[in-house]
DNA sequence: ACCTGAACACCGTTCAAGT
DNA sequence: ACCTGAACACCGTTCAAGT
């Protein structure tokens, strides 16, 4: 056992549950949500199409797995904790964020399928940080989920803007479009978005993320 | 022009754009967001699947129409102002949590395309009363996309259930498998899921949105 | 101006056949 | 056991041809 001669030689091109999803995640981050079909992977990998599906269930499961993996990655990443529960929540909701804006598809895929393996960690991430924050038993099943929905909220918002990115150009041009389209609608029925709509160019997603997860924690923290 | 005579028998039949919608959200909420295609809508419709191309401009721009004219009827039906913002901002997010959940299309297609009119909707209901909350002006669009990212997380997480529901029966049968998904996990891992899972098949949603409405309002008026 | 419906260019998935 | 790739059953969208 201890003296067998590992094969060295394996073949470099051995199809695997692993090689399928790190071949999608290439192509998700190279071009996008819609380039990823089982022709364009089938491809990549050099194989035909019905063998992928040797190895994964269907295209769901290997986005759901793909997702899952880049998330622990986040998480894994990020838990330098630092004793205080409310810096810990905040920095594992950061992670996050930076991985859903890293990759649009990833945010697409979790606001899509919440019940997945992905939100799962972070439900698990935040919950599992409420004792400390001093949460009653009872109120941390509500807590948790506020602060998973308004991610996958965020999530979502985060990747069809990546979408449009894509289509009309850069960051910048697409926010001044947007900023346009508020602006064009009625402003007797739309005071608050022509109000707004100067702030929606120059804004800090970042800094809005944060004042967001700010008012959901300083609402938790009042109802102790 | 007073006196002509108005042509009452008008082809019944005649395609427009309504119409079209009308048709498309009569499909969307019997049979769900799957079974919307073009032909579905063609053949309900006695008409060519390139009639509908006349009036809609492409299947994308026809969800966001018939979403929006949702959500116009829900925000209609609920702004009776109570004179308390803090009330009537509970109220208005109600009135789209309930519509969400009548029609789970309408919750998909909201979290999938947030930049599109009905979550514009949503986010003018939420800011115009933010003034009255008394929340000042430099922390009005922090506060307003807060909310609006809720309840897009909220949204999202309530039609993939309704599509999971309708493939494993009824909801108690859905949550009581999610459920059962959580305990399945590696308890060491795991641990904030495994003592929420017993709350889940039995929680109820509305209150559960509530509390996260409140958390963030909380939040907010506390930023005052 | 408005409608028809065949045709085009795709999909995800299956499956008989190979090794 | 694992892989191949043609075939199936769909899609959204286009477009020549009709009225």
């Amino acid at each position: 056992m201890s003296t067998e001669i590992r094969k060295t030689e394996r073949r470099a091109e051995a199809l695997s549950k692993d090689r399928i999803v790190e071949a999608a995640i290439a192509i998700l981050d190279a071009q996008g949500e819609a380039a990823l079909t089982f022709r364009a992977l089938s491809t990549r990998l050099a194989t035909g199409s019905g063998a992928i599906y040797w190895h994964v269930a269907d295209k769901q499961t290997l986005l759901a797995t793909a997702t899952d993996a880049i998330i622990y990655q986040a998480l894994s990443a990020a838990t330098a904790d630092s004793g205080d529960p409310r810096a810990a929540i905040q920095t594992l909701m950061l992670a996050v964020f930076d991985a859903i804006e890293a990759r649009p598809w990833v945010g697409a895929q979790m606001s899509r399928e919440p019940w997945q393996s992905a939100a799962l960690q972070v439900l698990e991430g935040v919950g599992g940080r409420l004792d400390a924050l001093g949460v009653p038993d009872g109120a941390q099943f509500n807590a948790a989920t506020a602060l998973l929905n308004f991610i996958l909220g965020v999530a979502g918002q985060n990747s069809a803007a990546a979408r449009l990115d894509r289509r009309i150009g850069d960051r910048t041009d697409f926010l001044a479009a947007v900023a346009a389209q508020w602006t064009r609608r009625d402003p007797a029925r739309y005071p608050f978005l022509h109000r707004i709509a100067g702030q929606l160019p120059g804004h800090d997603d970042r800094e809005q993320f944060l004042a967001g997860i700010d008012f959901i924690l300083t609402g938790i923290e009042a109802a102790r």
